[in-house]
DNA sequence: TGTACATCAGTGAACGCGCGTTCACTGATGTAC
DNA sequence: TGTACATCAGTGAACGCGCGTTCACTGATGTAC
């Protein structure tokens, strides 16, 4: 489908197609090798390219470095996770409960386990070019909540972003501790996703109750 | 002094304290290698008994892999946290006012940089094993928080605790963004310790006000 | 105290291995006429 | 449409390198008598 939309273009020739397709396989395969264990440092661009079914040295035809593939999935993960959030809002997700809302995004969590794993670890455990487009990537998800956050005129628009940032740090947080139990562990699970909404409670609650004292 | 301390010990002879003392130049080398990009899965095994000023080989004495030394170290870092908590509480840091006492740990972050990058990084970014007993450290840190939030009768043991696992959450996911700025960074620094300090309020403010729901 | 033996932290050489990167190349696809 | 040349994603061999791990060793320190 994907690759039927990019054939439509009027400059996508067989050529460039193939191209587009084995750069994102090099993408896919990269998250796939990751799994649950490792890091983008721990691949290395040999396994890549073999999982990818290219020879070592085609790498450079689509990279200059594991760092900038890595950025690429940055971008595509952001993408993908304002998507779901996106979609989420569509769904009228964000105006429900509370609790549903918290189980969608723990749904596309485990729908999407690598894409999460990959962006809470490299958050805090990539090179410093990775972490920062994470951190903006967040900012603009955060964003994207907040217009799911104009709940009553209570709310500043200052306070909103502020309070969709801490959510969503939270959420990502969690959802990192929720991604390291194993897949039997339903009790646990349970557990992870109540204070998920306990905490996102608590923010709703200080935000409500703390306005009059912004600055102070 | 340290050194001194475990001479003084009966059973600390000469070749024991010189072990001890390599063992403690490891850890102190990886620390420092990490720096302030590195993980510890970017660190090899010979460049750590490089820095430490032994051959590859004589690493066996000590650990039987470059995990295991990754054990020791969460250990020894949460030891210096907590102790560096208790030492607040004995100051009266966490008596007075919430800046102050952000302020502090602020303070304290700055000067264990890499340190808090350790826990920060690996607490996400390591393996499982690494990543289960930084947690399970952190909840000890909350534990030890928790002492200083006995606050009014207001909230209840279990909010408490509850409260004080966020919150450890928060600082240390600030204390990281606070880390990977430059040290010229004078406004920026401030501005996380000003969001660092309003995001903590905002816990307080919905742990009391939020206090009656707390079941549902 | 002196001696003979045991312990064991640290040595240094060697190993096989997977790594990133380079290079001249091939052959299918695209382009100009 | 057919032909001649250009493009360029992917090839395959080669390279030097740092890696983790093994091994028999050394020599200072500890211990038993």
């Amino acid at each position: 489908m994907n690759e039927c939309l990019l054939n439509s273009f009027p400059k996508m020739n067989k050529r460039d197609s193939q191209k587009q397709k084995t750069h994102s396989n090099l993408l896919e395969s990269a998250l796939q090798l990751m799994g649950e264990e490792k890091g983008l440092g721990d691949l290395s661009l040999r396994e890549v390219t073999a999982n990818a079914g290219i020879v070592p040295a085609a790498f450079y035809r689509h990279f200059k470095s594991m760092e900038e593939l890595g950025l690429h999935l940055v971008e595509e993960c952001s993408d993908r996770i304002q998507m779901i959030v996106g979609d989420a809002r569509l769904k009228g997700a964000y105006r429900s409960a509370l609790q549903l809302t918290i189980g969608y995004f723990f749904d596309y969590v485990t729908n999407n386990r690598s894409l999460f794993r990959f962006i809470a670890r490299e958050r805090t455990g990539g090179n410093r070019k990775i972490r920062e487009n994470i951190r903006e990537a967040m900012r603009m998800i955060a964003r994207e909540l907040a217009k799911d956050m104009r709940m009553p005129k209570l709310i500043s628009k200052e306070d909103t972003s502020f309070a969709s940032e801490l959510i969503v740090s939270i959420c990502f947080q969690m959802a990192s501790d929720y991604l390291d139990l194993e897949t039997n562990e339903h009790l646990e699970m349970r557990k992870i996703k109540v204070q998920t909404i306990k905490q996102v409670r608590l923010v709703f609650i200080g935000t409500i109750r703390g306005r009059k004292h912004k600055h102070r």
